[in-house]
RNA sequence: GCCGGAGUGGUGGAAUGGUAUACACGCUCGACUUAAAAUCGAGUCCCUCACGGGAUGCGGGUUCGAUCCCCGCCUCCGGCACCA
């Protein structure tokens, strides 16, 4: 056992890698298929965490493997660099939040470095240079011009005492301002959408060809929520006007017995003259607008609500009047913003009509109410007797409603009123209307004379450079839009920049595209399942149809990782003391033992939760001292004995196939089971120890880069290819079957491989072990698995 | 409430219809040492002296054979939240 130099082998490998540049990537290289693996690029908070290390070091060993098995491998990094903790920094510390952003980027390269990825840095992107946001502004406006992007009204969380807007999770679960501690209200802004639901159809089906985890398909389902049903309209009685729902269960409308605006319904504000209650019904509005989302939800399970005295609307199907309610239990941006209410079918509904004493009519039979199953259809006309699901459509065609789809997903809403992100591209005439910033003036430069802790309005508001650049460049009175992207805009295409980080002229060379995308792996956090994974996507989608890219999905395979814990089990945080810091553990053990330990920890494409051991890292410390006391002591007359070598073409097989599964743990197992095995047989030939020092070295690329030029290497084993296994050397002259009496093991017997039934048979019998089981008794059935088992049932 | 994932030794985990508990950590004993650390060796699911028997959250089922497939529960974790 020989103890190892890891900071002076770190530091040696590190240099010659940068001065050789073996990791960097051309667009094309003959006889090599082009492979893009992906990780989410960092926030640039100033500091690596372990999570860090834990989201690149491990897919870099993927990344590494492709590269070895002779694809041409483009694994680059960059920062996520434009968000709140700069602006907080600025507030807090009067700090410009650009240079605190470079600062930190600035360290976190070394640290990055450090790990000793395979990372090709001269393609390394930040979302916050101008010459990246100058695309994203681009793209933007390539939306705009195509009716994808468009200015509507909508509700922010509003902090009245800080006079500010509140990301959602500046908002605690009671609905106050986490700063302010003020209750949080509801605010109608003027901001700028996305059109993601005109996508919603083509990513959801799109998915069904997707080579991802089902459960990630599956939130995205849901996520988008589609759901088939109806839209019917129903007539207000007296009244030229008519009321459009939305409805999955069109087989009960026979029995919807009232009717449910939402309170911000358009209808409501038209005819709310002609109720005799007026005064209340504008109190319920008002009260109900107030109100933020976190309220109506704290309100729980009880329903409120007021009739429309003096109006009703017409069962469409019953021909019959039925009353008119607002209430907010009824959304008002889901389907229609309003609904046909069905006591006796819908819980809600009933809920709301045992509190309102309104009738409840069953058409479908069933024992109790309400019942929302499905059945025989009564009380319904021409449809009674028939089965309800099989009546939908005929239903609809009856009321004169159409068959349609709705979904939960709303559009994107990209506004932020903060300073620092990628500002929006656009500027208004002295009439208010919106136009582009022309492309010659991008990039549109983040004005710098701002305040940022500034009270009800965005920080871009206060700069009166970037009113005075608006005037001269567009014409006296006009002004500029304040608000910038939603840094989710930055993200959602940030991989194509790697393929051409420097173009000048295009945000990503389409021919370079084509020799890259799609990419082949993206591996990131579960929590980007739904917003980032869709966003991109549709992103994606939209500048297919514009021909910017030229296929249809960004991501053949995705792979979401998991969370590693302190040492206590729990989560790390600064409070609970229990941080582990990766740059005290490779200072301590090592780039490669951290990088390994944490393959080895739990198999990284489970969602999982892993405790840090300190014991488990010492342990893969260990591991790797081991191999290289082996290689110390390895000389040219070395040699490996036939159950070495087996076992060492089984690793090949192993390591290789578990790389591509992403089971890194179980792949290290097999190499510490081959480690155990050469120590046991106390030598190994030099070729062979070469062909295992191969399948380390993407996880352990320091040491074994070290180790490979003691054994003569000339050029660094990460040039190398994969080894190939031999079948022949995989089987071993004894294979061990287990024996069974009524598929209890009774046995294990080792004989030649391959052996017939008959055999085998004659052999297990005539052992004392199983003759005495079966005792003259008779065998009803055997069952012979070559080379693993025989079950005799007696 | 709805949707999803997971329950295996003291611990992280392995095995996706064929010898359950690989590999690692921890622990126990031994060697080396004046001693300790490091290292090396042996052992380590439970009951039993043994023969055997039992155990993969609980209860059933399918099968020659179930951690794995099916049905019914329990617990934990994650997501969504009045979506008509």
């Amino acid at each position: 056992m020989r103890s190892y130099d890891h900071i002076a082998i770190e530091k040696k490998w590190q240099d010659k890698w940068a001065k050789d540049e073996i990791y960097k990537v051309e667009d094309q290289v003959e006889g090599r298929e082009n492979r893009f693996v992906l990780v989410e690029y960092p926030y640039p908070s100033g500091n690596l965490h372990i999570g860090h290390w834990y989201a690149f070091s491990v897919p870099d060993i993927y990344a590494r493997a492709q590269r070895m098995k002779g694809y041409n491998v483009l694994f680059p990094i960059g920062f996520d660099s434009f968000g709140l903790p700069a602006e907080n920094a600025a507030i807090k510390n009067g700090v410009d939040p650009r240079e605190w952003t470079e600062g930190n980027i600035k360290t976190m390269v070394e640290q990055l470095k450090s790990m000793g990825n395979s990372f090709d840095w001269s393609r390394s992107i930040a979302a916050s240079d101008p010459e990246y946001y100058k695309w994203t502004q681009w793209l933007f406006l390539k939306l705009y011009e195509n009716n994808l992007a468009y200015r509507g009204k909508a509700a922010v969380n509003w902090d009245p005492v800080d006079q500010t807007v509140l990301a959602n999770e500046q908002v605690l679960a009671d609905g106050t301002a986490e700063r302010s501690g003020a209750k949080v209200v509801r605010k109608y802004l003027e901001q700028w959408f996305i059109k993601i639901t005109d996508y919603a159809d083509r990513l959801v089906d799109d998915l069904d060809d997707l080579d991802w985890p089902e459960e990630i398909k599956l939130s995205q389902r849901n996520w988008i929520g589609r759901r088939g049903g109806a839209e019917i309209d129903f007539k207000i009685s007296g009244e030229d006007e008519s009321v459009s729902v939305f409805t999955t269960r069109p087989d009960t409308v026979f029995g919807a017995t009232y009717m449910v605006l939402a309170p911000e319904h358009e209808l409501v504000e038209k005819l709310k003259n002609k109720v005799t209650n007026r005064s209340d019904v504008e109190t319920y509005i008002k009260d109900s607008s107030v109100k933020s989302d976190i309220d109506r939800m704290s309100l729980g399970k009880e329903k409120t609500g007021v009739v429309l005295e003096g109006l009703s609307a017409i069962n469409p199907a019953t021909k019959e009047d039925i009353p008119i309610y607002i209430a907010d239990y009824v959304l008002a941006h889901y389907g229609t913003g309003a609904i046909m209410a069905v006591p006796a079918h819908d819980e809600r509904d009933w809920e709301f009509a045992q509190k309102f004493n309104i009738d409840a009519v069953g058409v479908i039979e069933a024992e109790k109410m309400p019942y929302t199953g499905s059945g025989i259809l009564v009380n319904s006309g021409e449809f009674n007797g028939t089965y309800s699901e099989d009546a939908k459509e005929g239903i609809v065609e009856f009321v004169g409603g159409k068959m349609t789809s709705n979904y939960k997903l709303r559009d994107w809403l990209v506004s932020r009123q903060r300073y620092w992100g990628a500002p929006i591209p656009i500027v208004y005439d002295p009439n208010g209307n919106p136009h582009k910033v022309p492309e010659e003036h991008l990039p549109w430069l983040l004005p710098q004379d701002v305040t940022f802790d500034v009270k009800g309005k965005s920080p871009l508001a206060t700069s009166k450079e970037l009113v005075a650049r608006t005037e001269k460049i567009f014409g006296d009175g006009w002004y500029p839009e304040v608000d910038t992207f939603d840094t989710f805009v930055d993200s959602s295409w940030y991989f194509l920049r790697y393929l051409d980080p420097k173009n000048d002229k295009s945000f990503s060379n389409i021919d370079k595209q084509k020799k890259w995308m799609p990419i082949e792996m993206y591996s990131g956090g579960a929590e980007h399942t739904t917003v980032h994974l869709l966003y991109s996507r549709f992103f994606y989608k939209a500048l297919y149809d514009l021909k910017l890219v030229h296929d249809k999905e960004p991501y053949k395979k995705r792979m979401n990782r998991g969370i590693i814990l302190g040492t206590d089990g729990a989560k790390m945080s600064k409070s609970k003391g229990n941080v582990i810091d990766p740059d005290s553990q490779v200072k301590s053990v090592g780039a490669d033992s951290v990088k390994m330990y944490l393959a080895f920890i739990g198999p990284y494409a489970e969602v999982g939760t892993y405790p840090w051991d300190m014991g488990g890292i010492a342990g893969i410390r260990r591991f790797l001292e081991r191999v290289y006391g082996v290689s110390s002591d390895i000389s040219d007359e070395s040699k490996s004995s036939d159950e070495v070598r087996s076992e060492l073409h089984k690793s090949v097989k192993k390591v290789g196939e578990d790389i591509e599964l992403f089971k890194f743990n179980t792949a290290i197992s097999q190499m510490m089971i081959l480690t155990n095995l050469i120590e046991k047989e106390g030598s190994i030939s030099k070729e062979d120890f070469k062909i295992f020092l191969r399948i380390l070295s993407p996880f352990a690329p320091y040491l074994v880069d070290e180790m490979w030029e003691m054994l003569g290497g000339i050029n660094s084993v990460h040039l190398e290819d994969w080894p190939k296994y031999e079948e022949k050397y995989l089987l071993t002259d004894e294979v061990k079957i287990a024996v069974q009496i009524n598929g209890k093991v009774r046995l294990v017997v080792s004989m030649p491989p391959n052996q017939a039934e008959s055999d085998v048979v004659v052999t297990v019998l005539g052992d004392p072990a199983i003759s005495k089981w079966v005792d003259g008794k008779k065998i009803q059935k055997q069952i012979y698995v070559p080379n693993k088992l025989i079950n005799f049932v007696l």
